[in-house]
DNA sequence: TTAGGGTTAG
């Protein structure tokens, strides 16, 4: 307003400002505004050009139902409103995703009341914007709408109904389009090949790409480069992803944003995390997809710690972090364990009125219950408007993990009755819980109903589960049983839950059996080993026990690196052995020191060899601030020699210590875990 | 005034 000290409130412009009215029309802020120009312009036939009347029929808001009605009214009272008219609403329809497909399709029947037929450009945006809402119906009836007047052989026309085909899952529909008319140009080539990602049928998209690269001596554009590199992100096939990236160098396909955004997500995809990492740091141009993609890419592959650093960075670059890049954040801090920093990400969600709901609610239940405070899942679950399968899952999980088996299958009622459908992991779910609850019946009904009342096909992980229930319980006959039943072969998780079993049950027979599978499987694993080794000396076996042990040094099995992770002050420290190696242990060493000094404690614990000692002295010296229960959070598994530190911490400073293992937390209270199991 | 593209949850 600075600009225009005499510019009349809004209350009073008035249509006699009318060469004002197309300028006026850019600071549009209220309907109310928008209907008194309106008026002016309707008194006005001269102002009724189409530049001026797009303008405000493409007032944003203009794509709710009750907008669109107001244009038609608009159209209405506008003498032989042109087909260029109608075509430009429609378009600004399109350009929204959220246009009314009934309004529009009203909207579409005023203009053919006014004997205005469609032509090439009505039907490409009146598709696309049926395609925005995946209104399959709606796309059918303006198909033989485009039949009829001979339009659906135009290539515009073609292409956007394969288009909206190929976004509603109708892949041999976009084929057949696709088929029916020689006429096809690189979007025609490029529409199949999304078609067929979009499908699930990535092998197909490659092969069409293919075809169409070496066949038929196409020049892939940057567009097209992207929708095969998002089939071979799917695929996982790193060596291909590497042939399509050379041939964007060959061929001097330009590479924009978005094609770097797809080389990244693929090379993170295909588990090559070092060159999507390599190929983000030279991209020249980056927007906020290409940071939500090496950082998804970054928690995909396991590496948290860097994608913390990376979320660090993009917010030291002042890019704002959207929905992607929270729920991202989110997914990094459940598998670290890092509840302050989630929540930080909640309060960040709440601040900027981000909605916690849908896929956002979902991976906030998720990273609560990961880091042990179910109640903050639950009470974000209660809070969620629209539970998806997805959500009952998260917290069917999160339960069962937190012991609450219970109160899982409760929930699963729940939603049963609520009539949301279970899939596979919600009977992951299920299943841990009553194995966890001890209900194996309950359980065993719940892997029967899977494929009787479901419809879905048992998967290896759901053989786990019931192999470790019944384990657990120490029904291990049936367990052999269900294991030489299963239509796939048996992986580790499989032999390992047995032999776990046999060991807790003192069956050495059975548990040599299973070692020897679980170490065909997995024979570079210390696991097998260990826990027969531990069976044979319960057995009072000895010697087999200490033969074990010298064929795995003979068979050179290392064992497995110990990480564990601790979250001090919402500062996630990683221990490893071999820490000399690792930085981040020597910040935490360096905070040892610093605390111990405080502490007049004489001798900081410099000599130590061994990180557990580290560990130790860390425990206790944190351990000492009152009232907080000590969070140790672990990665991968936390080693066997922090097991005892963390038992004799927690029974010499008498502090409570949640620590979380794949499958569940485990609280330590005078050196003692409730749950006793496992350790 | 027209078409095809990248990132998220259990």
């Amino acid at each position: 307003m600075a600009f225009s000290p005499s510019a009349p409130s809004p209350s009073t412009t008035q249509p006699q400002s009318q060469p004002l009215l197309p300028h006026k029309l850019d600071t549009i802020r209220s309907m109310d505004e928008l209907k008194q120009i309106q008026a002016a312009i309707l008194k006005t036939p001269s102002l009724q050009s189409p530049p001026v009347l797009a303008k405000i029929l493409s007032f944003r808001a203009l794509s709710s139902p009750q907008h669109i009605a107001h244009a038609r009214s608009l159209l209405a009272h506008i003498d032989n409103p042109s087909l260029l008219l109608y075509n430009t609403v429609f378009r600004s329809l399109s350009r929204s995703t959220r246009s009314s497909v009934s309004a529009s399709i009203m909207l579409y029947e005023d203009m053919l009341q006014k004997d205005l037929r469609p032509d090439s450009f009505t039907f490409p945006y009146l598709l696309k914007l049926f395609a925005n809402s995946r209104a399959l119906q709606a796309g059918e009836a303006l198909h033989a709408a485009a039949i009829k007047t001979g339009l659906h052989a135009n290539v515009y026309v073609r292409n956007n109904l394969m288009s909206l085909y190929a976004v509603c899952g109708k892949v041999r529909a976009v084929q057949k389009l696709f088929d029916g008319f020689p006429e096809r140009d690189l979007v025609s080539w490029t529409t199949l090949i999304s078609g067929y990602t979009k499908a699930g049928l990535a092998k197909e998209a490659v092969k069409v790409f293919e075809e169409m690269t070496s066949e038929k001596n196409l020049r892939a554009d940057g567009v097209a480069m992207v929708a095969v590199l998002s089939a071979c992100a799917e695929l996982g096939d790193l060596e291909l992803g590497r042939n399509l990236h050379r041939y964007i160098g060959a061929r001097e396909v330009d590479m924009d944003v978005f094609v770097g955004n797809a080389l990244v997500d693929m090379y993170s995809k295909c588990g090559d995390v070092d060159s999507a990492h390599q190929l983000f740091n030279k991209m020249p141009v980056r927007n906020v997809v290409s940071w939500n993609s090496i950082i998804s890419g970054l928690v995909d592959n396991r590496e948290f710690k860097q994608a913390l650093e990376l979320f660090r960075r993009m917010q030291g670059e002042g890019i704002e972090p959207d929905a992607f890049t929270l729920v991202g954040m989110l997914n990094s801090c459940a598998s670290l364990g890092a509840l302050e920093l989630g929540q930080w990400v909640h309060a960040y969600i709440s601040k900027n009125g981000v909605e916690a709901d849908g896929i956002t609610g979902n991976a906030l239940v998720d990273m609560y219950a990961k880091c042990g405070r179910i109640d903050r899942a639950m009470e974000v679950f209660g809070r969620m408007a629209h539970k998806d399968v997805v959500t009952y899952t998260s917290m069917i999980v999160g339960l069962a993990m937190h012991g609450r088996g219970e109160e899982a299958l409760e929930l699963f009622a729940v939603m049963s009755s609520a009539g949301v459908k279970p899939n596979e992991v919600t009977f992951v779910g299920v299943l841990s819980a009553c194995s966890h609850a001890g209900l194996v019946d309950v359980g065993l009904r719940h892997f029967e109903s899977m494929s009787a009342a479901h419809g879905l096909a048992p998967q290896i992980e759901h053989y786990g589960c019931v192999v470790d229930m019944l384990g657990r319980a120490g029904r291990l006959d049936e367990a052999q049983d269900l294991i030489s039943s299963m239509p796939m072969e048996p992986d580790a998780f499989v032999w390992g839950s047995l032999l776990g079993a046999c060991r807790n049950h003192g069956d050495v027979a059975l548990g040599e059996t299973a070692a020897k599978r679980l170490l065909d499987v997995e024979p570079q694993e210390e696991g097998a080993y260990v826990l027969m080794s531990n069976l044979y000396a319960a057995g009072n076996r000895r010697s087999d026990g200490l033969r074990m042990r010298k064929a795995m040094r003979a068979n050179k099995v290392r064992k497995t690196p110990g990480c564990s992770l601790i979250e001090i002050d919402g500062v996630i420290h990683e221990f490893r052995k071999g820490e000399e190696l690792h930085p981040q242990a020597k910040e935490v060493y360096a905070m040892v020191d610093e605390f111990a000094r405080r502490l007049h404690i004489d001798s900081p614990p410099d000599e130590a060899r061994h990180h557990s000692e580290r560990l130790a002295v860390a425990l206790g010296l944190i351990g000492t601030r009152p009232g907080t229960p000590l969070r140790i959070v672990k990665n991968l598994r936390v080693c066997r020699d922090c097991h005892s530190v963390i038992k004799s911490v927690s029974r010499l400073y008498n502090r409570e210590i949640v620590l979380r293992d794949r499958y569940r937390f485990h609280r330590f209270k005078d050196g003692r875990c409730s749950c006793n199991e496992f350790w």
